[in-house]
DNA sequence: CCTTTTGCTATCTGGCAGATACATCTATCA
DNA sequence: TGATAGATGTATCTGCCAGATAGCAAAAGG
């Protein structure tokens, strides 16, 4: 899967779970899997229309408009494991917050308080999710077999959050402690100017 | 900055540092910025273009073929103080391992081991390079005013593999667990395979 | 009966990564 | 000198993908 039909394999996964229509395929896989992927129409309905081409997904009631549920094929299980198997290629990083923070000598050390505070907001958000998902009760017995797998995701999201609130917290401690040092230089309104090199 | 014109703020923040040709524009990208951003020629020397056509930057040296240095100006800096000011808008994720863990059970707890010892070899590296950058003295002088915010990025990254490395630990030992269940069930060669529902 | 809302399907634009191609400039060995 | 290789440098093309947009149908509600 390199970087190539990940959107099949996401596809391919959610069906094996339950048969959906295209519109609960991205509900189920934003309520679901949203701590760690996400997927848009735009992907969804051509990805469903290749793989009933390749006879990998079978369309259940109306083929003309209107609501139509797919199932995931014999074949397309099979798909799936050959899909998961291959290795897991990370995606090119690109964090918009560490790349302010980077140049944020720029913005200066009151701005970047704010991205980070921003930040820090948001993990702590998705720290209470994660502990909502563990709360939800393993019901479906169906489910059963899965949830020690959807675990490991659920924990992977928590360290990842508590590790940003522990960073965001360390960062604001050291911005303060550059917006005091500016402070001794110049009056704090006054935004830090950097100089040129032309 | 609505997940646009990215690419334009990373070039321009680059160019606030020093001076570049496209191609060192790349190198600098990929070694200082590189744990968390990523740029590819296909970008950059587009961007390159477009930042000159708005006079946001400067083309020194021969502007045919041949090494033709960047340097960015006045109304580039102010700029790129704008696209730096705009809320930073946390792209979608996908992960790709946690997309196979999440299915795991087709894969089964062994290959599923591989992949998070995989993962946990890479966030050891990661730790080792941000520790290599944390060595890397201050020489430069116009670097000394940047060197804190740099840093608070090192931190960021240093948290994040940390992180990693723990979850990578809880989630080999809860596979442990998976796959001492399965053998109870059946010989530990043969793959889970799970029910269809046609 | 009309209007709004929600469920659902689909298309288009443009950002972007990765592969590729090619040209220039060293450097090292023959 | 010449040749080969490797680094430097510029540029284009393909295809994945997100987000915006738009068109319908059915239900809800007035």
């Amino acid at each position: 899967m390199a970087r190539t039909d990940q959107t099949q394999a996401a596809v391919l996964g959610a069906l094996s779970v339950l048969p959906m229509t295209g519109y609960a395929l991205r509900q189920e896989i934003r309520d679901t899997l949203g701590h760690f992927w996400s997927e848009s129409f735009g992907q969804i309905y051509p990805a469903l229309a290749e793989l009933e081409r390749r006879g990998l997904v079978e369309r259940r009631g109306g083929d003309r408009t209107g609501s139509s549920t797919f199932a995931i094929t014999a074949a397309g299980t099979a798909r799936l494991r050959e899909l998961l198997a291959e290795p897991a290629q990370p995606a090119p990083p690109r964090n918009p917050l560490l790349l302010r923070l980077f140049f944020g000598r720029q913005l200066g050390p009151d701005a970047c308080r704010a991205l980070v505070l921003d930040a820090r907001s948001r993990a702590e958000e998705q720290l209470a999710r994660m502990a909502a998902v563990r709360r939800e009760p393993a019901d479906d017995p169906a489910s059963t077999a899965d949830r020690p797998y959807w675990l490991l995701t659920v924990s992977a999201g928590e360290h990842a959050a508590r590790a940003q609130l522990a960073w965001a917290d360390e960062a604001l401690a050291a911005l303060d402690e550059l917006r005091s040092d500016d402070g001794a230089d110049r009056p704090p309104s006054s935004r830090p100017t950097p100089e040129e090199h032309p």
